[in-house]
RNA sequence: GCGGCGGUGGCGGAACGGUAGACGCGGGGCCCUCAAAAGGCCUUGUCCGCAAGGGCGUGUGGGUUCGAAUCCCACCCGCCGCACCA
């Protein structure tokens, strides 16, 4: 059989085009009835009207991975992420629910506009050829895409229906238009991304990013904060990624509580999560950006100081303002507060310790309890009043110095007679419904979350579908002129605008309320826009009337099993939650939660450093499918390890899963021509091609196996190899519904092993039999050498068949190997039947040679029989 | 600092509280070959022993248990996220 070769390079584009002329895995949005793989010839890829209906619909599954963004070529992180999602995408196919898989490109954002910049080169261009790259490569991959359902974000007629939403959101007063701090660069005379910015510089050029005040576009997050946090508990996500959220979310529950400026007649609230701690507060600090900073010292002998301290910090990067450990620093306005709670007059500063942009932008300083307070009062000499006793400690009285700040709980003391004494917990809910009583202060909770900025400065993106109108304003395009057309322009390179505002004849329009002239918004929106719903897209994504119909969104919704990098643990998934609540809020969905069920998969390491090109160590996934096939690529990535672990690239390890399937390959081949011979000729096995393989078929199990007389076999070859097999069913099976891929390969490995063991013992049909198993377990993993070696064997098509069921009566054995322990150490294995009583188990044990031995001489205190597995005596 | 995850052979990794190291890589030996490649067979935690067998072994130290890689407590190390959030 030497002439038998595994040749994945002819074998894979052979499957590869059944599938692509059978269109495979598409799957229709009409009722279910018609069967979800309509590959029967003639019928054609439409819903086939004539059914036979009163079937009970199947179920449906939408599998999604997290769409790819089309730069260059697919890297071996997009092969890990599909070769994860198409295991789940057939496995649920196999089990018998019509799957929804689709593909798509999120394909605006910054890499391509910086190329074209460069080269000149229309990003349309340079995507579309990345585009072209990707789909080639996942053809290649023999991933189950329905292709028909496939886009793009960057297309008109999907990004329509991102500026139609935007438009929704902007109807609901979710969009609204503020002036916000942003990242500026002076060099490129352009506002940044955040992304933009590494380590307070621009990444472009290296210039020192700048802080400018500018007017920007909003999507009202904040509104959902709280939604967005109680929802993470009713769905299934890996817990980390629920952690991140909920810290991102930043809940804190406290008191807003007024202090007023009496000389200026001012009310100053500010937020604070230690209300109880009150009376210790003994000075008052405002965030530099506070607008009310100018005004307090204005024409004062602080003013011209105060002047120069905000100006200094306003031009601090973030990086550097956000370092905890250097001193705090501040100056004094000249202005006091009055404490509510006591009415003592406390002095005000301005210290860059405080941030604009959490809660008030001002806060009571408590320096006994809070170490940054701690901090400045000591630097600037500031009274530390004690206002809770640590009852850890035995408090001496006056030495109320020791132990500060200290953060913990105790008694109350130097506060109020009511409060004093009681635990700070107790006088926390007091004191704030005394506050409340007397219009001071009331409970609130505050959120570390922000409003989403969405504008862009950047010409690949969205446009953002308004107008400036000088008579009205701020006026939407009207739903029927969507979409916002991208105009082609010549010079990509920002110049402190929008590189769409260049494009005059673009930017000039009528103002559809007044007829007036007025002009285009030329700023885009953000790429996470963009990809916040495609996931609804997809299910409808050939409607051009709407952005999809409800009836149909409601047959997929939401996503089954969603599959993507921990990396977007927290923006992605952040906004798709949001849009997906606000759509709802808006009546044009009717679930809350988009993505049901969560799998974060782990990054793929070269030496232990992530793949870059600045490194050197990138392994494109094209090289290794040119040379070992997809199948090994795929069931390779699967095989490293765990799915949601970080993995080392090995090519030593590629090398042994690719000898893995040849050999697989090789001798289902061998059977399969020994086979023919003699079951053509009739005999034992001679009912081939009817469903005997791989026991798919509810009670097939007992097929040419469970004969068990075959001519030309031994029994007990014969029945080892079926019970492998069904042992090996029930693994794979339990091990895909908890994403071990790892060790469900290497199951079918251990199966192949048994098979090529007992080559030379077991009958052709049950070495058919138990190859044909291994196929179809293996087709998830490695599709195109599994469905080659099952139509070898089987003459079928292996995606077509069932999923295949363990025999409970083969997973059981009539004898096993009883462990025998003495004082809990392995001492001896004997043969014990299944059936055998406790008593004949600890029997046997005791009998058991080396466990006499250990035995000699000693007395049994006791014996713990674990029926099936173990027997353990205890000696003294 | 806060939160999350992890630490098992030479390596990637397996192990419902019950035989630690499945499967694969790498190593060693052998077969095939004129030779090599490819392929096949055997072997492979560690120490003692000719062997039978025994001792030791899952980051460290305790604990619970007949029995702990697994559960509990304390600690060490590594990775990731957030971080002056009042």
């Amino acid at each position: 059989m030497s002439e038998h070769r595994y040749d994945p390079l002819e074998i894979e584009p052979r499957w590869q085009a059944v599938w692509a002329a059978e269109r495979t895995w598409e799957v229709s949005n009409d009722p279910p009835g018609a069967p979800a793989n309509s590959h029967t010839s003639g019928e054609g890829p439409g819903s086939g009207g004539a059914d036979a209906g009163g079937a009970p619909a199947p179920p449906s599954s939408y599998v999604l991975e997290m769409l790819p963004y089309p730069s260059g070529e697919p890297h071996i992180g997009h092969l890990k992420v599909y070769s994860v999602g198409d295991a789940i995408a057939h496995f649920h196919r196999r089990l018998g629910r019509r799957v929804l898989h689709p593909m798509g490109y999120d394909a605006f954002g910054l890499p391509a506009e910086n190329h074209a910049i460069k080269t000149g080169v229309n990003p349309r261009e340079s995507t579309a050829a990345s585009i072209a790259s990707f789909q080639r490569q996942f053809r290649s991959w023999g991933i189950s895409i329905d292709w028909s359902r496939e886009l793009s974000t960057h297309e008109p007629r999907y990004y329509r229906w991102t500026q139609w939403i935007f438009l929704e959101l902007l109807r609901a007063g979710l969009a609204y238009r503020k002036e916000a701090a942003v990242k500026w660069c002076p060099n490129d005379q352009t506002v940044l991304a955040n992304e933009q910015v590494v380590d307070g510089h621009c990444e472009r050029c290296g210039a020192e990013v700048e802080i400018r005040q500018l007017e920007q576009w909003f999507l009202r997050i904040t509104d959902y904060a709280e939604r967005l946090l109680g929802d993470l508990d009713g769905i299934e996500w890996p817990e980390n990624v629920k952690t991140m959220q909920r810290n991102w979310i930043g809940r804190s529950e406290g008191a807003e509580v007024t202090f007023r400026c009496a000389e200026l007649g001012v009310d100053y609230p500010v937020f604070t999560t230690r209300p109880d701690t009150l009376f210790g507060a003994t000075f008052f600090v405002m965030a530099p950006e506070h607008s009310d900073v100018p005004r307090l010292v204005e024409g004062t002998e602080r003013e011209r100081a105060v002047r120069e301290y905000v100006n200094h910090a306003l031009t601090e990067s973030n990086e550097e303002r956000g370092d905890a450990e250097r001193p705090k620093t501040g100056v004094a306005l000249g202005r006091t507060v009055t404490n509510p709670v006591n009415g003592e007059e406390i002095p005000m500063y301005v210290a860059d310790y405080v941030l604009m942009e959490y809660g008030t932008g001002a806060i009571m300083a408590v320096p006994a309890h809070d170490e940054r307070d701690y901090a400045f009062a000591r630097a600037h000499g500031l009274p530390i009043r004690r206002v809770i006793e640590d009852p850890s400690t035995t408090p001496p009285e006056g030495a109320d110095e020791e132990g500060l700040p200290y953060t913990g709980d105790g008694p109350l003391v130097n506060s109020d007679p009511r409060f004093d004494g009681q635990g700070n917990r107790e006088a926390l809910a007091e004191i704030v419904s005394w506050l409340d009583s007397e219009g001071k202060g009331h409970a609130s909770v505050n959120y570390r979350l922000r409003d989403w900025l969405v504008s862009r400065q950047r010409y690949w993106g969205c446009p953002i579908p308004v107008l400036y109108c000088e008579e009205c304003g701020i006026v939407p395009v009207p739903e029927e002129q969507l979409p916002v057309e991208l105009p082609d322009i010549e010079d990509y390179a920002p110049r402190g605008r929008s590189p769409l505002a260049a494009a005059e004849e673009w930017v000039a329009a009528e103002c559809p309320a007044c007829g007036g002239p007025a002009r285009r918004e030329t700023d885009t929106m953000d790429t996470f826009v963009d990809s916040s719903w495609y996931f609804l897209r997809y299910c409808d994504a050939a409607n051009d009337e709407a952005a999809w119909d409800p009836a149909v969104l409601r047959r997929w919704m939401p996503v089954d099993q969603y599959i993507g990098g921990v990396e977007h643990a927290i923006l992605h998934l952040m906004y798709a939650r949001f849009f997906t609540k606000a759509l709802a809020d808006l009546g044009h969905l009717d679930f809350q939660e988009p993505f049901q069920a969560l799998f974060t998969q782990g990054m793929v390491t070269k030496d232990g450093a992530k793949m870059s090109k600045s490194r050197g160590n990138v392994v494109p996934p094209s090289a290794i499918v040119e040379r070992y096939g997809a199948d090994t690529a795929r069931a390779y990535i699967l095989f490293i390890g765990p799915p949601d672990q970080d993995v080392d690239w090995s090519d030593e390890g590629v090398e042994g899963v690719y000898r893995f399937l040849s050999r697989f390959w090789r001798l289902a081949a061998e059977v399969a021509e020994r086979g023919r011979g003699k079951d053509t000729s009739g005999g034992a096995s001679g009912r081939a091609g009817d469903g005997a393989p791989a026991g798919d078929a509810p009670g097939s199990a007992d097929g040419p196996a469970g004969n068990g007389a075959s001519a030309e076999g031994d029994g007990d070859a014969e029945e080892e190899l079926l019970r492998k097999a069904h042992w090996a069913i029930d693994k794979v099976s339990t091990d895909l519904r908890r994403f071990a891929f790892n060790t469900a390969i290497a199951a079918v490995m251990e199966l192949f092993n048994e098979c090529s063991r007992l080559r030379e013992q077991a009958s052709i049909s049950a070495q058919r039999f138990a190859l044909s198993t291994a196929a179809s377990l293996l087709f998830p993993f490695a599709p195109h050498v599994s469905a080659d070696v099952y139509d070898r064997l089987a003459g079928e098509r292996v995606w077509e068949q069932p999923w295949p069921r363990a025999d409970p009566a083969l997973l059981e054995r009539e004898v096993y190997e009883l462990v025998c322990q003495v004082n809990g150490k392995l001492r001896d294995r004997v043969q014990a039947p299944a059936d055998a009583t406790p008593e004949q188990l600890k029997e046997l044990c005791r009998a058991a040679p080396n466990v006499r031995a250990h035995l000699d001489g000693k007395e049994i205190v006791k014996e713990i029989v674990v029926p099936g597995k173990l027997v353990n005596v205890v000696v003294r």
